[in-house]
RNA sequence: GCAGGUGUGGCGAAAUGGCAGACGCAAGGGACUCAAAAUCCCUCGAAGGCGACUUCAUGUGGGUUCGACUCCCACCACCUGCACCA
């Protein structure tokens, strides 16, 4: 009879739906509890084959560690909020909060379809209240401890979707939704105190598994940098002290090679000296021009140095009192450290580049050849060279000079240690509708006031309005019977804040609500967040993945200092899966003409096949292009494995079979485990081959041989367990097996003369090592290799190869 | 430029110091059939030989080792991330 998958596959997948068959039991009293978690879906569209890529291997685990005993957390829910969702319903023109709840159900339909094994009662949805209350809880408590502040400062704004970005959400210059060119703005904005946390984030990125790849992403967005900061002191010319200027270096070892500073056009040290600076007309000329530049042109300009001397002052070099001219340009950056560069034209390829435009003359301070470009920090230090124009430290090598001049300058009382980081504050509001209301009151008095907790969550109003703005006003000021309230502190007349959160917002915590998801007096019940613990296995795709574990790290390691959460790392082991690539090597996604939908698969081969294919043409961690081709080879798979059921001859595991079935058991708890199904489903069609030239299975071989294949294949295994046994397979338990059935009685071993093979013998695998040497050394070929020769090594490789050193 | 990763048949890929190419696709040949589909069997890295066989092959060049796809050094190509970060 053939295999009808249609039937069959919906008959299993309502019966899990309907039957809750895969239910999480908080605090189960006998089994361990094990966390497999898949990202957020994103509830702008449909899945597509990325979401068969990446939640098949976890949802493999989770059932093959249900087999296994564990009592298995595997949740899902959906990202509503944010600029995705909002962009798809404003393109169809649905109201936010009707398309984000038909999405949500379409592609939670969608996944059952997958044969997902999820815990459906812990759905949640970031744009549900009953989520975001929590969300928002969690921003009250960052403010109130300090760890949340606005300020007017200079952001990334997006001209397109009328919003300020993250810097996460602005690399390159572009939009990271819509691809807009990102223009610089001033603006009140919402910070969030990350860059406190750089060094706990460094500790969650250390201990936690994951591909090195994605760890030094993640290391380099956060860019620790050692080095020293040395104060210069400024004067005019007349000789008059007006200030100083602190710089941050990690080539201290530089300092006596120092021919001119340089600040950030924006540096408002600028400011305070203008009444000492001669010519303060072409500064600010110099600056409203760098101010007007993009981004791009900024970037594309690199190898041409623009700035501008400035005129009457001059700064001091603490080490020996050289007089050194300052300068304003844009290759200082004003965000990092403090604005301002010590420029060493010899050893930086930049200061040398500014410093031939400028004329400025070089101070060569360490040996090399400078005559053409500078020689940096990476060439002398792996060198070591010697030290040279130093005064004291000449002829020292300049990794002793380097913590000896730092030295010096901190007993001067000039300097001090000092780390810098990249990554800065989290800019933390847009300006847009669809999302969490900040809980905050601005009050002409009182300033910004936190809302009780008793008054969250704070709910979105229904607005008729609710497209961006042009002046990039947030669509939420409009409504004014919302807008006005009373100050929760003096009770006067006060305004909310009309900005909302963005959407990673309820993302960086989502993993904690699903092991408490109804809980309406906390984010989570502290036991139960005790109980499930860390996620021991997160999976998704790689994207966004840099910037969303990071800010789980941040959350996570601020609800553990407040004492919300038992621990400092969210996740135990975060894997990143590749993408689906079209036939030309490119993305697939919803907008590409020839993106295939995996319903669409499914429809044509059935989901088991179309789970089973996705895995076998690739790692999980690979990029892979989409293809037809092979597909058939898994049908036909699938097709043998149920004709299984008409070959069943005995009960128990037969003398035949019993070596092939134990190495299948091992090698398949190794692969799932470490998300390998290619080399599973491999593993899986050798055990099917033999059997089939054996003509017979029996049926406790048949038993295992489909728990084995259930993770992948869940529907087909159900089924034929049902009709074959009248049981059901959910309640088995992964069979164990014996070690010393993983050695054959005979084997095929090689025997090398010289390291070149000579001969296959076939050996008897409890002998010992001198007798298997000796009957290799009887075999006819073995013989007249080493015939009238010396044998001055034996080498022994238990059950694969012997080889004999000849002279 | 810096960092991380990858490089194996016609194709997707296995093998992490021990018989390279498992498993699958495609291709070719055969069986069954009036015929086709499906199914089953055989061949399938390259070159040479009628042949048991021989030689060469894991991006390139060196090295370590009895033995290297695997470890070390240098280089090339591709992918990803960051990029005037002081």
């Amino acid at each position: 009879m053939d295999y009808n998958f249609k039937d069959i596959e919906k008959k299993w997948q309502d019966k899990w739906f309907y039957e809750k068959s895969f239910k999480a039991i908080d605090f189960h009293p006998t089994k361990p509890k094990y966390y497999v978690l898949y990202e957020f879906y994103n509830i702008s569209g449909n899945l597509h084959m990325g979401h068969l890529k990446g939640t098949i291997p976890a949802d493999a685990l989770a059932r093959f560690k249900r087999f296994k005993g564990y009592n298995v957390l595997f949740p899902i829910g959906g990202d509503a909020f944010g600029l995705p969702a909002e962009n798809a319903a404003i393109k169809t023109g649905i109201n936010p909060h009707d398309f984000v709840e038909n999405g949500l159900n379409n592609v939670i339909n969608q996944s059952r379809k997958l044969g997902l094994s999820f815990d459906y009662d812990r759905t949640i949805c970031t744009s549900d209240p009953d989520y975001y209350k929590w969300t928002q809880w969690i921003f009250l408590q960052l403010f109130n401890h300090g760890k949340a502040y606005k300020e007017k400062s200079k952001v990334n704004f997006c001209p397109h979707c009328n919003t300020v970005l993250s810097n996460e959400d602005s690399q390159g210059g572009k939009c990271d939704r819509c691809g807009s060119e990102v223009v610089q703005e001033v603006r009140w904005s919402w910070f969030l105190k990350m860059r406190e946390y750089a060094e706990k984030l460094l500790g969650n990125i250390d201990r936690i598994n994951m591909a090195e790849n994605l760890k030094e992403a993640q290391r380099n967005w956060i860019g620790r940098s050692e080095g020293t900061q040395i104060t210069f002191q400024i004067f005019n010319d007349n000789d008059e002290n007006i200030g100083s200027l602190d710089i941050f270096t990690t080539c201290v070892e530089t300092v006596y090679g120092i021919t001119f500073v340089a600040l950030a056009p924006e540096n408002e040290l600028l400011d305070k000296l203008k009444s000492n600076i001669k010519n303060w007309n072409e500064i600010e000329e110099y600056r409203k021009k760098t101010a007007l530049r993009t981004e791009f042109d900024r970037l594309s300009d690199q190898k041409d140095k623009t700035g501008a001397k400035i005129e009457g002052i001059y700064v001091v070099n603490p080490i020996n009192k050289a007089k050194v001219p300052v300068f304003t340009a844009d290759f200082v950056l004003a965000g990092y450290a403090t604005g301002a560069v010590m420029a060493v034209p010899s050893h930086d390829q930049r200061d040398y580049e500014f410093a031939q435009k400028f004329n400025i003359p070089c101070i060569q301070v360490i040996e090399g050849d400078t005559s053409k470009c500078a020689v940096e920090k990476k060439e002398y230090l792996s060198k070591n060279s010697k030290m040279m124009n130093s005064g004291e430290f000449d002829g020292m090598n300049v990794k002793e000079a380097k913590t000896k001049i730092a030295q010096k300058l901190i007993d001067m009382g000039v300097a001090e240690r000092k780390v810098n980081y990249k990554m800065t504050d989290w800019a933390f509001n847009r300006q847009r509708y669809w999302g969490e209301p900040f809980p905050i009151v601005l009050c002409p008095h009182c300033g910004e006031v936190a809302l009780d907790e008793k008054d969250l969550p704070l709910i979105l109003p229904q607005v008729k309005d609710y497209l961006p703005n042009e002046k990039g006003d947030s669509p939420l000021s409009k409504a004014t019977d919302w807008v006005n309230c009373k100050c929760p502190k003096c009770g006067r007349e006060a305004k909310r804040e009309t900005d909302t959160l963005p959407n990673l917002a309820g993302l960086s915590w989502c993993w904690l609500r699903y092991i408490d998801p109804h809980n309406n007096e906390k984010l989570a019940d502290f036991e139960k967040l005790k109980y499930w613990g860390s996620v021991d296995c997160y999976t998704g795709g790689t994207e966004h993945i840099t910037r969303h574990v990071l800010y789980a790290f941040f959350w996570q390691n601020f609800l553990y200092e407040i004492g919300a959460v038992p621990t400092r790392d969210p996740f135990i082991r975060k894997m990143g899966s590749g993408l689906i690539l079209d036939s030309e090597g490119k993305k697939m996604s919803k907008s590409s003409a020839n993106g295939v939908s995996p319903l669409e698969v499914i429809d044509k081969y059935g989901t088991d096949v179309a789970r089973i294919h996705v895995h076998f043409l690739g790692g999980y961690e690979d990029n892979t292009p989409w293809t037809y081709d092979g597909i058939n080879g898994i049908t036909s798979f699938l097709d043998r494995v149920w004709s299984l059921q008409d070959m069943i001859k005995g009960e128990e595991i037969s003398n035949e079979h019993i070596y092939e079935l134990s190495i299948l058991n091992k090698k398949l708890c190794e692969d799932y485990e470490n998300l390998k199904l290619n080399t599973a489903i491999s593993a899986l069609m050798i055990f099917v081959k033999k059997v089939k030239e054996d003509g017979f299975i029996t049926r406790e071989e048949l038993r295992q041989f489909l728990i084995f294949l259930n993770p992948l294949a869940p529907h087909i295994t159900s089924e034929m367990f049902e009709r074959v046994f009248k049981k059901q397979i959910l309640d088995q338990t992964w069979p164990s097996y014996d070690e010393k059935n993983l050695v054959k009685s005979s084997v095929e071993i090689a025997v090398q003369v010289n390291s070149k093979m000579v001969a296959k013998v076939n050996i008897d695998t409890s002998k010992s090592q001198e007798e298997i040497l000796s009957q290799v050394k009887e075999e006819e070929k073995v013989k007249n290799a080493i015939i009238n020769k010396n044998i001055v090594k034996e080498i022994y490789v238990p059950n694969r190869l012997v080889n004999l050193i000849v002279k």
